[in-house]
DNA sequence: TTAACCGTATTATAATACTAATACAGTTTC
DNA sequence: GAAACTGTATTAGTATTATAATACGGTTAA
């Protein structure tokens, strides 16, 4: 069973996409393999204390995307295969670190100063 | 005049958050310094291409927070002091940089790799 | 002083995101 | 087969984002 207790959920950025978000890491850093059972709908919107429709909305996507496999009536299951595990994890991590690389270059940041700032918020955050 | 030349809208993010988040960006690089002037409402959203409400709402933010003075019929300029400047440098890297960390040990990357990855990316776009 | 700019405010419309309340049909289990 | 689940669909209402079309009054310079 796939568990949502580290999914904390942020204003400000749609419900869904970060439901979808959360699932693609999972399955990027493997806590969510292939064959794994999801939640029903009502449990996971009660779960996370919002709407059946949100949640529904997320899974419709990461079916559509062919990572989730759904069918009326029965269980909702994880369906990665190794090769879609690695384009996802690939996929994110250089989103993520161009993202952060733009903002900085914006901000006059040098390589250093980045590395410097990321390796001890790492270290600061193990701590917590 | 503070240029907006660099500023690329992306679809999914209010467009009026992209304009306070470039203007603050700017004045932590320090190439938007205090007593810059700002390109009138109208200039700045045929410039841009979107409603001139939309640069108005952005505008009122970042005057709400004591970044930019503007009075009816006169010409708005930035208004930045050396502390605001830091404190926003330093507001912006944390937020960007604790995003990044945690997406990272979300996705079970460790902290050499996520740095070999950064240092990577930023070889990478110097050449283009 | 008057024309051209400036910031500011208002009203209306549309699209999206989310909640809310149901309803329906397929699957599983006793 | 019936009850308890499951996914799915529909309709309605609210808030936010953005556009559109004006309008008003202050500032500035010819």
């Amino acid at each position: 069973m796939i568990s949502f207790e580290g999914l904390i959920l942020t204003a400000g950025v749609p419900i869904y996409q970060q439901i979808v978000l959360y699932v693609k890491r999972g399955m990027a850093a493997g806590t969510i393999v292939d064959g794994d059972e999801l939640p029903s709908r009502r449990v996971l919107s009660a779960l996370l204390g919002v709407n059946p429709n949100t949640i529904q909305k997320a899974c419709r996507i990461l079916e559509e995307e062919g990572l989730l496999c759904s069918h009326a009536g029965a269980k909702s299951y994880a369906s990665v295969s190794p090769r879609q595990m690695e384009q996802i994890r690939r996929q994110l991590l250089q989103a993520d670190a161009r993202t952060l690389v733009e903002a900085m270059k914006q901000m006059g940041v040098t390589r250093e100063e980045a590395v410097t700032l990321i390796t001890d918020l790492w270290k600061g955050e193990e701590e917590v």
